[in-house]
DNA sequence: ATTCCTTTGAAGTGT
DNA sequence: ACACTTCAAAGGAAT
């Protein structure tokens, strides 16, 4: 049952490993099919997949043991071999296994970008059917819910180096041949074959007709000529869907989530599929993952930078449907459009919702999981643990995240070109301000403040509360070292070649970790340790901060010699590496707070 | 029926 | 440049 948690295909090859054994098992269904494979290497002991029975039930066990295990026990416990490690100093401390592999690829590095660092990447689980952005998507709290292991077949394409990486999700034949490494992804060719994901990815909504194949998938698109684009803004990664090429065909990042009902994602109504944006020249692969992610019933306005076809991009909210009434006219920067358009636009500008950051994504992923694991139903509570599951995970698997969502920014802004979060701003109640009034703004006293905070506000349950039962669902793992995630970092790193950051981001990320006033609470016991620890790590890392950024990023596995990936002992002894920092579980993490920046 | 709460990150605003 | 705000998701709880 517990499979290979610390398996490196499966966490890090995302089961894709492909080409390791558990790649190859995957790999048949590596569509959907394991759950056990989305759960995080690094977590290993931390999350133990749900999904089946027998393997919760230990899990829980232990789960409830790691919980009544100190977590500075945790620290020494999980990760002897890391423990070993950590002194090592050459490495950054906070370096997981994955950067282990870092190193190996290193050499290939100029791919970097290119290659998908996270076969895995998308093991997203898809909780809701309809799209994300839809506030009316329901997401079946329960039992509706699965996760579905998202392999990224299409970003993945390994850039050269990574034939290997082949963990590949995808399937050779998904592939286009054609598309020899470049950063395109491989796409689907067929229209009629369906992208192995495909019927994973099944849209919920019902008004899309489940078989029909993508448009964009036709065959026009040919991936080497692909539609003729204009071309994509430089920030967008060479993997990005957007590429030339393979465009078109290339699913939105988050469209892979797309639930799981039946239907297949791709499906668009036959009508409704136009390039909505012209402007951008959206290419089939665009659209698709718009119109993947939209309620059919959704319609865009036409404005400039909004998509005037039918398909709403997922963050497209009508008022109407959005919570926070939004006046119908309210906007008076409609500019001249199209007539027709204009009205509707006046009547109800769609209120475009933001982008979601990684830590969203990563949100509404694991959301369904936690509360699966946890009694807690309360969203503030699971929000806790959510935060610091977060923080407890490796750079690697957090980099997934931002990479995500850098393209869902990406995607965002090519859709939407003209929106801003300005545009939002207002929308919502401000609420904050009393809180923030009240509590003293910066560092008051941890303690003090969790206090406050906890009793304050609406004598809402004490965060304190939570955590109990949430160490169940956190617990363990959390040790990976991993938690400096760094926002920064990865997503810099990631994100942009030109990310800049790379260097400083390793120092600034371990100190980029934010606590909220109740985490500190929390935390405040390990503070020591964690200060120590950190301050251990900052220094290692300095010293080491020459390669740092980018080798601090995921590596895809394609990188990873496959004798790693096959022997798991080997592999898993780096993983445990992470752990190396003592007190640093996610909520020692927690303690720093972004004031300390 | 709304708003709050809670999390992190991105982006906006203000100084 | 920096600090501070707002919003994104989610859903129970409080109002």
């Amino acid at each position: 049952a517990g499979q290979e948690l610390g398996h490196p295909g499966g966490a890090a090859g995302g089961g894709g490993s492909g080409g390791s054994g558990s790649g190859g098992a995957g790999g048949g269904d590596d569509l959907g099919a394991n759950d056990e494979l989305i759960t995080f290497q690094d977590e290993g002991s931390e999350e133990q997949e749900p999904s089946s029975d027998s393997a919760s039930a230990q899990r829980d066990l232990d789960e409830v043991k790691s919980s009544l295990v100190n977590e500075s026990e945790n620290q020494s416990s999980s990760s002897d071999s890391e423990a070993e490690r950590r002194p090592q100093p050459p490495r950054d401390p906070f370096q997981k296994p994955r950067e282990y592999f870092a190193e190996v690829r290193r050499p290939q590095d100029g791919a970097f970008f290119k290659g998908p660092p996270y076969p895995g990447y998308p093991f997203l689980m898809i909780p809701d059917l309809s799209s994300p952005y839809l506030p009316n998507g329901p997401l079946s709290p329960s039992g509706a819910r699965t996760y579905l292991q998202m392999k990224w077949p299409l970003i993945d394409v390994p850039s050269s180096t990574t034939g290997k990486d082949t963990r590949s999700p995808s399937p050779a034949h998904l592939v286009s041949p054609q598309l020899p490494k470049s950063n395109k992804v491989p796409v689907v060719q067929h229209p009629h074959h369906m992208h192995p994901l495909t019927p994973l990815i099944t849209y919920s909504n019902d008004h899309f007709s489940p078989g029909s194949p993508p448009a964009h998938l036709s065959p026009e698109i040919d991936p080497k000529t692909g539609i003729p684009r204009p071309p994509h803004p430089a920030e967008l990664s060479p993997y990005y869907p957007l590429s030339p090429g393979a465009v078109g065909q290339i699913p939105h990042p988050l469209g892979w989530l797309v639930p799981q009902q039946g239907q297949p994602m791709y499906s668009i109504p036959p009508g409704g599929f136009r390039h909505p944006y012209p402007a951008l020249a959206m290419n089939a692969s665009m659209s698709s993952l718009v119109s993947s992610r939209f309620s059919p019933h959704m319609v865009a306005p036409s404005h400039h930078g909004l998509p005037t076809s039918g398909i709403p991009h997922p963050a497209i909210v009508s008022p109407i449907v959005k919570q926070e009434p939004t006046p119908p006219t309210m906007s008076p920067s409609v500019s001249a459009k199209s007539p027709v358009t204009v009205k509707k636009e006046e009547e109800k500008k769609p209120h475009v919702k933001k982008p979601l950051n990684a830590f969203m994504l990563y949100m509404k992923e694991m959301r369904a999981k936690v509360v699966a694991e946890c009694t807690l139903k309360e969203s503030a509570a699971i929000n806790q643990i959510l935060g610091r599951r977060w923080h407890s995970l490796s750079r690697e698997e957090q980099a997934k995240y931002y990479e995500l969502a850098r393209k869902e920014r990406q995607l965002h802004s090519q859709l939407y070109p003209t929106w801003s979060a300005r545009d939002n701003y207002g929308k919502k109640k401000k609420r904050k301000r009393e809180k923030q009034l009240s509590q003293p703004p910066p560092q008051p006293q941890p303690q003090v403040q969790e206090t406050e905070s906890a009793l304050t506000s609406r004598n809402k349950k004490p965060c304190l509360h939570y955590p109990p039962p949430e160490k169940p669902c956190d617990s363990p793992a959390s040790s990976h070292g991993s938690m400096l995630d760094s926002p920064a970092t990865p997503s810099a790193a990631l994100a942009s070649p030109a990310a800049p950051a790379a260097t400083h981001s390793e120092q600034a990320q371990p100190l980029s970790l934010t606590t909220k006033p109740e985490a500190r609470a929390q935390l405040a016991l390990h503070s020591a340790a964690f200060l120590s620890a950190k301050a251990a790590a900052a220094a290692s890392s300095g010293p080491l901060g020459s390669q740092p950024p980018l080798l601090s990023r995921p590596l895809p596995l394609s990188s990873v010699p496959t004798a790693l990936l096959t022997s798991p002992p080997s592999f898993q002894a780096p993983l445990h590496t992470h752990q190396a920092l003592p007190g640093l579980q996610a909520q020692p993490l927690s303690l720093v707070t972004k004031s300390a920046h």
